[in-house]
DNA sequence: AGCACGCCGACT
DNA sequence: GTCGGCGTGCTC
């Protein structure tokens, strides 16, 4: 019997070892699913490297193997290395990363499972190679330009490298996406793309499918059944597959012949995984185009200020696309003072569109053209309140306010879920007049019904009002059946939250408002800025996609601080000031990009526990600082985060502080070991856990 | 994390 | 008298 190291899928804490060793009647390479027993169970693992400095123990305490599932070709050493990596950085164990990136299917399966699969895709029929390369349009000067640095990477000719693609809405990214992949193709390879929601995967998967007609293309995200998914994945890891298109998980995905990896839209936070392990997969991405010899392409018309510093510093090479193809031009950016609009009468509330743009949204209707108005935030009204008692709708079980949702007269709890029927008088005082206090998507909607109900449409009939966001989307399909209802022209004005923003291409639509975007001026939160100014201008780039449009096309902006810089950089369509005077900021303050965080984040019922738990935890990173690091190194001490209690639990959060990456790392490898023994001392601690590279601090 | 074992309240 | 609540402890 042989002794074989496996990784299982236990959390770091569990006071387990990295890998278990097991008992095989022949020696097993590295990659290999099997299943072994642990505990009462039998559990899904992969043979790992064995650890050289591991401690020797007796062969006779150890497990046999129970089943290998020998038909699966092992995961190669560069993924493995990229699990490796993963685990090191984002402090989990290795197993859990390697099993949890698996298909879930693939988790299950058994042998004889495992083989009938296999069987199924050998029978495939391979992909057409004999179909004509559909028509390419033409490149822009600028496409050109881009292309003549990055083709000779992806051919494979030249070094690989990281590149920046910074271009606006319609300046032609896809297109340089889809020649790269070209290239990475011609020479045999693999090529990975990565967007950051499901909802996008839909319209690019039609393009590159059209685009190459003799390839075989799959998608990977959690939207596709559980067989779809190990189908697509196995394709991947068998090299069947020549395109993979899919969400953050699929950075983890295997490719044997990886030639390029793109990341669209990187700016966005999706691809920063929110639990379990905390992985970036756009910096996960990098790594691996590093790891591997491949180039990657990062693009955004509004990149992170991460990356964009990194352009700045020459560690990315950074391409631009300076204009949109066609004419089209970015739309014209109208900031509307609200502090200079008219006072409504006493008692009662402002509109919220001011007139000017209720004016400009008539023309569109009168000429048969779409608005989208932009509101990031669902539901009919924020809260509800009681005018006599001062009664507010309050969640019991969270520190946070409860949404009313009109259509199904409801109070409902964003954060934990907590839903039920709205009151109809106040439940302190009972006061008949609870009001709505604030504007959802769904009121909007309502209200620009009211509002425009006087005006007669072309062709006849009132104005139709639509609203997409996560509410009106539940269903399955629904998305889709919304989108094309807009794309049909059967919508005047299109109210939607985010997710309207994101990808589509709305042709008719030629006036983009964004209602009450002020809220992000002000918070805490230090990216706030920065991801308002890629929302607002995602939102922009909404209008006047189609060229003939374009030179009308208009985004308006209600302001109650037209003097904000964020505002001019906007109406410049000028990102590169933006990310300077951001990056200014940040520099001053030691925020990141020029400072490196990671945070420990617990959550228990009793706040006290938690708080002593971090202060142990803080206490503990203290004792391992050198005095002579104390400026490259800050640990902070507890504070409550900005929403502090969710669904009973009280949540807690302490900082790290670094000047460099590697300095980070070096505390969190000591530190993060005695976080598990350390939780045992503090009975009642629900939850922890650690986030390197925190989007949210 | 699972899944055991283990000691105290409302059901057939 | 059992079924089952979730509190501690272990898994190569």
């Amino acid at each position: 019997m042989i002794r074989v190291s496996v990784a299982v899928e236990t959390p770091q804490y569990a006071g387990l070892a990295p890998c278990l060793d097991y008992l095989s009647e022949q020696p097993l390479s590295p990659g290999t699913l099997v299943r072994v027993p642990l505990g009462q169970r039998e559990v899904p693992g992969l043979v790992w490297d064995a650890d050289p400095e591991a401690p020797p123990c007796d062969d006779h305490l150890l497990k046999p193997v129970a089943q290998v599932l020998q038909a699966l070709p092992p995961l190669g050493p560069a993924w493995r290395q990229l699990v490796d990596f993963s685990a090191r950085y984002y402090q989990r164990a290795v197993g859990e990363i390697a099993l949890a990136v698996l298909p879930p299917e693939l988790r299950r399966l058994e042998s004889d499972g495992l083989d009938r699969r296999l069987a199924k895709l050998a029978r495939r029929a391979p992909p057409d190679a004999q179909a004509p390369t559909p028509e390419r349009p033409a490149l822009s000067p600028g496409q050109q330009a881009v292309l003549t640095t990055l083709l000779p990477a992806c051919r494979g000719e030249a070094p690989p490298a990281t590149h920046l693609l910074h271009g606006v809405t319609g300046s032609g990214k896809t297109e340089v996406y889809l020649r790269c992949a070209e290239a990475a193709l011609d020479a045999g390879r693999q090529a990975l793309v990565l967007v950051p929601e499901i909802n996008l995967t839909p319209q690019l998967e039609a393009r590159f499918a059209q685009r190459f007609p003799g390839r075989r293309l799959v998608t990977l995200h959690s939207g596709l059944t559980p067989a779809q998914r190990l189908q697509h994945w196995l394709m991947a890891h068998l090299g069947q597959a020549d395109l993979v298109l899919g969400t953050r998980l699929a950075v983890f995905c295997p490719l044997p012949r990886l030639g390029l990896v793109v990341v669209d839209e990187e700016h966005d936070p999706s691809y920063k995984q929110q639990d379990g392990a905390r992985y970036s997969a756009r910096d996960l991405a990098v790594y691996r185009g590093h790891a591997e010899r491949v180039p990657v392409l990062l693009g955004s018309a509004t990149p992170s200020l991460e990356s964009w510093l990194h352009a700045q510093s020459g560690r990315y090479t950074l391409l631009s696309l300076p204009e949109r193809i066609g004419q089209g031009e970015l739309p014209r950016v109208t900031l509307l003072d609200m502090t200079q609009q008219p006072k409504p009468p006493a008692g009662r509330e402002a509109p919220p569109l001011a007139a000017p743009l209720l004016q400009a949204m008539r023309q569109r209707v009168e000429r048969g053209e779409q608005t989208l108005l932009f509101l990031n935030r669902r539901g009919f009204a924020p809260v509800l309140g009681c005018s006599a008692c001062g009664w507010k709708s309050g969640c019991p079980h969270c520190s946070a306010w409860r949404v009313f949702h009109k259509r199904d007269r409801s109070l409902r709890c964003h954060h934990c879920g907590f839903a039920d029927r709205v009151p109809r008088a106040c439940p302190d005082c009972g006061n008949l007049d609870i009001e709505p206090i604030g504007r959802g998507t769904e009121r909007l909607e309502e209200q620009v019904a009211e509002l425009l109900h006087d005006i007669e449409r072309p062709g006849g009939g009132a104005v139709r009002v639509a609203r997409i966001d996560a509410d009106s989307t539940r269903l399955k399909g629904s998305l889709e059946a919304q989108l094309a209802a807009v794309h049909a022209g059967e919508v005047d004005v299109l109210v939607g939250t985010q997710m309207v923003t994101k990808g589509h291409d709305f042709r008719r639509v030629t006036l983009v408002a964004a209602v009450n975007p002020d809220g992000a001026l002000f918070t805490s939160d230090f990216r706030a800025p920065e991801r308002l100014f890629a929302t607002l201008m995602q939102a922009a780039g909404r209008a006047g996609r189609d060229a003939e449009a374009a030179s009308r096309s208009e985004m308006w902006i209600q302001t109650w601080n037209p003097g904000h810089a964020l505002f001019a950089a906007l109406r410049a369509h000028d990102f590169a000031a933006f990310a300077s005077s951001q990056l200014a900021e940040r520099e001053m303050a030691g925020l990141p990009p020029y400072s490196h965080l990671a945070l420990l984040r617990c959550e228990a019922r009793d706040p006290a526990v938690a708080e002593a738990f971090l202060r142990a935890a803080r206490d503990a990173a203290r004792a391992l600082m050198p005095p002579e690091l104390a400026d490259e190194l800050v640990v902070y001490s507890p504070v409550a985060p900005h929403v502090a209690k969710v669904a009973g639990f009280e949540r807690r959060q302490m900082l790290l502080e670094a000047r460099s990456r590697a300095r980070l790392q070096w505390l969190l490898a000591q530190w993060s070991p005695q976080l598990g023994p350390l939780r045992a001392a503090h009975k009642g601690l629900a939850r922890w856990a650690v986030d390197v590279d925190p989007l949210d601090i």
